[in-house]
DNA sequence: CTCGTAACGCACAGATCCTGGCCTTAGGGG
DNA sequence: CCCCTAAGGCCAGGATCTGTGCGTTACGAG
């Protein structure tokens, strides 16, 4: 078979609205009640919008707060590029942690925890391939690996458990250390 | 065998039993479909009772789940203590890290995450005051709060995002680090 | 052994969730 | 400007979940 028609998805004017709604109305209850205690019906009474389009577009809650907590950081911004590898990884850890100082981000971070499972369903995975750049700039200093053990994992781990010792880090210890 | 107190309080026999069955059942689905996909006629069915019982007893998945869960790991277990801190850290971590490998707990602590909230959950609490206690026992050397970066958040860190890399963690190199 | 009652099973009703069919709207290429 | 069709809205039927009276069983005490 050649290749089918090009999948050309639909991304502007209306579509965009509902899916922002949607979001918006995700992120609300979210944090209102927690990740496990939402239901499609609740959210499309929320975003004005009908049920059937949720269903249609995710299949089940679990999948839509995943699909919704990945995108959260915008996977297109433009990493922290001076030169100095050291002082870049610095600023993008303090990215992260100024992104999920806000109880949003937080909540929603928790949520995807809830559905990381066995298989991927990651909502850290652009996070892991931006350690893996750092450390391929690094010139093998140090690998995504331990990026990911020494700056990522302490972030997020108080992020989901002691969300009010955030202000505490010192991100260059961190960095430091590597 | 009995040195109940309670006064009225049905503990034994067939009560006992049913309990035993619904426990087991409820570990089983949260190992194959994780914490927030249970519904409490599902536990019912697959453990042979009928689910007005569990209603009557929990009142929902929620509450039942979190009081199932709650003393997985048991909090009055010793703590090893051969003299050497470093590798008292070592076994402690390596306590962790088998104790995390069983799907079953992965995803007890993933529904923990999720419902860890602004205040401090319950489900780690242990943890960090153990952290504190070696902490107290290294004369200085590190904090407890470094060893919960350093040792138990990349290793929590994988439990929940990354739990195929479980058997890849260099447990030796955490504690060496401090 | 007998008795009181906690705990279980059964059955039923009300609420909520999920799915699919059909139609209408509007994005984007030609 | 026109056509094609992806995407959303509406509705209805079925499945599942939630919660509650009522009768029965059997734990635990006397």
């Amino acid at each position: 078979m050649t290749a089918e028609s090009t999948p050309r998805r639909r991304t502007g004017g209306r579509s965009a609205a509902v899916l922002a709604s949607i979001r918006k109305a995700v992120e609300e209850l979210i944090s209102e009640l927690g990740s496990d205690a939402i239901t499609i019906p609740m959210v499309a009474e929320r975003a004005g919008v009908n049920h059937s389009s949720i269903y249609r577009r995710w299949g089940d809650a679990r999948t839509m707060i995943n699909d919704l907590a990945t995108y959260r950081l915008d996977p297109e911004r433009s990493l922290p590029d001076t030169g100095d590898v050291r002082s870049d990884l610095a600023a993008w850890a303090r990215e992260l942690i100024s992104h999920y100082s806000a109880p949003v981000n937080a909540a929603i971070l928790r949520g995807g925890a809830a559905a990381a499972g066995e298989s991927e369903s990651d909502c850290l995975r652009d996070r892991r391939a931006e350690a893996a750049a750092f450390a391929a700039r690094s010139g093998g200093t140090f690998s995504g690996d331990e990026v990911i053990d020494r700056v990522v994992a302490p972030i997020i781990y108080r992020v989901i458990f002691l969300p009010w010792t955030l202000s505490e880090i010192n991100v260059q210890a961190y960095v430091d250390e590597l």
